[in-house]
DNA sequence: TATTAGCTGCGACAATTGTCGCAAATTTTG
DNA sequence: CAAAATTTGCGACAATTGTCGCAGCTAATA
């Protein structure tokens, strides 16, 4: 299983400020930053949803959307393959850079730190299958 | 235009190590890390042509490719890409995360810096400018 | 020089992603 | 309740990417 791509990791952030919420509501947010059709957010909802990174059920008589990954883990999963592949860091990666974020606060970020040492472990451990786990 | 895919990524890597390289040198690199056949990896090189990543040119009788694309230049955008499209961070970024990176040395991180400095003010400046310029 | 081994250009096919459009079902409203 | 506005389920199409295969040309060699 690969990482949601960008438009399907915007649609996920807003998820996990608020959820849940309808293919309307996240066309709204979404539509002014990417620029989509209504139709276009509908289909990747479709698309995020036959992947298992959310869940459609049934609100109020409106079909309406949760995130079934969690935050942090997605999120140190990019850091971690984006050190992988692009820098060829392998041991544990510092949290610093990501101070800065508007994602995600302190506490988070030591949740951040653990996953990652988790994951460095992991890949050190045994290359292979880290590497293809999801690829 | 569009940032190099990973496999790209990796044949940019051996040839900011060791210029010009031949298919067949670079296949003989790649083979084992992505499984490919010696088609996939010209393939690949071709399309890297078509997008100017890379030139090809003849030397000693064979085709042989060079990188057109800068190394600090180019991880500069993959960092800035990420923390952006990610994190969600604006201002500068911290480079320290990438001390322990084996393919940048000292030097290089410093360039790094100044690269993301610049584009964090460029980004600032003019934030998303074709998207939305009704405001 | 006639073979042969490797290189080149290109075409091809499947999977993924970006991006709709449409017709049918449902909900809202006059 | 009937008409209008939304919502839904799906099908579609183009561009990109991963991944070959083939037929022809070239260079090395017996």
């Amino acid at each position: 299983m690969h990482q949601p791509t960008a438009p399907e990791l915007e649609i996920l952030k807003l998820l996990w400020l608020k959820q849940p919420l309808t293919a309307r509501e996240l066309h709204d947010e979404l539509a002014p930053v990417l620029g989509w059709g209504y139709s276009s957010t509908r289909k990747t909802l479709e698309r995020m949803g036959a992947k298992g990174f959310i869940a459609c059920s049934i609100h109020c008589n409106k079909n309406t959307y949760t995130a079934l990954l969690d935050k942090m883990p997605t999120l140190a999963a990019y850091v971690q393959d984006f050190a992988n592949r692009v820098f060829e860091i392998n041991g544990p990666l510092p949290v610093a850079m990501f101070a800065n974020s508007k994602l995600v606060n302190a506490s988070e970020i030591a949740d951040l730190e653990l996953l990652l040492q988790k994951l460095a472990q992991e890949s050190a451990a045994d290359p292979q299958a880290a590497a293809s786990k999801d690829n």
